[in-house]
DNA sequence: AAGAGGCCCTGATAGC
DNA sequence: TGCTATCAGGGCCTCT
């Protein structure tokens, strides 16, 4: 699910719900995420007043009241789900960013409010929680990432300076969070789509406009993508809950075969491997 | 330093 | 039906 327009559309949707309240309690049903949840997060937790939900990047921060944080990192398969208390104070389904129902299994951490509470469900565990203890160590967590593709900093001039001597591909740089962060691996296909760039391409060989394309449609791809609640895929299907419809506009990503959506151009969509990540772009009009 | 590749983990799907 | 292999939206780590 998770790349910034998603996390994005869980930040929202979060934010509505849960800012200013206090956390009553937190239950952990499996501590080994991505990183090991130590036993006293719960207790540190409780209590604590939320007085903000941001992102940055692919995280989810959660501003306590205090001046600490939760940082939050969905990984490939994280999910955040609102159940609500009825009115005989038990918790009922529903809502949420893409499942209209909670999942029966991997449902790792629960934040409970009075009214309602948070739950995290996680199959593949690569998503973590963890507590930072104030501002400098947020700053810290983050100081190896590079500017999000809507910051000012990521200009023609941080490019052109930054792939010189770069033999990589430009697709892996796009995913490269040191370079940009919060893209992922479907943006990343989209992006190098309509900037008409191979995702073969040696960074170093880019051209100024080349760049400059790249740095436009970076931000116009996940600004619409935001617009339209993200992308949902596979099996995140839902019925009534609020799901993305990002996917039904996707150029190229998961359409091998199919005919390259420009109009003047007869090219296919091709998919190959670039370390280890599928890889879709028009054989033709990309070059 | 830069770049390539492996690995963490479960589940859905394709192919036999 | 049931097996196996492959692939999935991320990012950290190690090796050369």
């Amino acid at each position: 699910m998770p790349e910034l327009p998603e996390v994005e559309i869980v930040k929202q949707s979060l934010a509505k719900k849960i800012q200013q309240k206090k956390i009553k309690k937190v239950i952990i049903k499996n501590r080994n995420l991505r990183f090991k949840i130590p036993l006293k997060f719960e207790k540190i937790l409780q209590n604590k007043i939320i007085k903000k939900v941001t992102r940055f990047s692919k995280y989810l921060i959660l501003n306590f009241s205090d001046g600490s944080f939760c940082l939050i990192h969905l990984g490939m398969s994280g999910t955040i789900h609102l159940i609500k208390k009825n009115n005989f104070n038990e918790f009922t389904n529903t809502s949420f960013y893409n499942f209209p129902n909670l999942p029966k299994k991997h449902n790792h951490i629960e934040i409970q409010f009075q009214d309602l509470k948070v739950v995290y469900n996680d199959p593949r565990r690569f998503g973590f929680f963890k507590f930072v203890k104030n501002k400098q160590e947020l700053t810290d967590r983050f100081r190896h990432l590079g500017p999000e593709p809507f910051f000012k900093n990521f200009d023609l001039k941080y490019l052109l300076q930054y792939f010189i001597n770069k033999k990589k591909d430009i697709k892996s740089f796009l995913l490269d969070q040191k370079f940009v962060s919060g893209i992922g691996n479907i943006y990343a296909s989209e992006i190098l789509f309509l900037s008409k760039i191979i995702p073969t391409r040696h960074a170093m060989k880019l051209s100024t406009d080349e760049c400059k394309k790249i740095i436009f449609f970076s931000k116009s791809v996940l600004t619409k993508a935001i617009k339209k609640g993200g992308s949902s895929i596979r099996n995140f299907r839902n019925t009534s809950g609020q799901n993305g419809n990002f996917q039904k506009e996707f150029k190229v990503y998961q359409r091998e075969n199919l005919n390259c959506p420009s109009v003047k151009c007869r090219g296919k969509i091709k998919k190959i491997y670039i370390s280890n990540r599928s890889t879709f772009f028009c054989n033709t009009c990309q070059k």
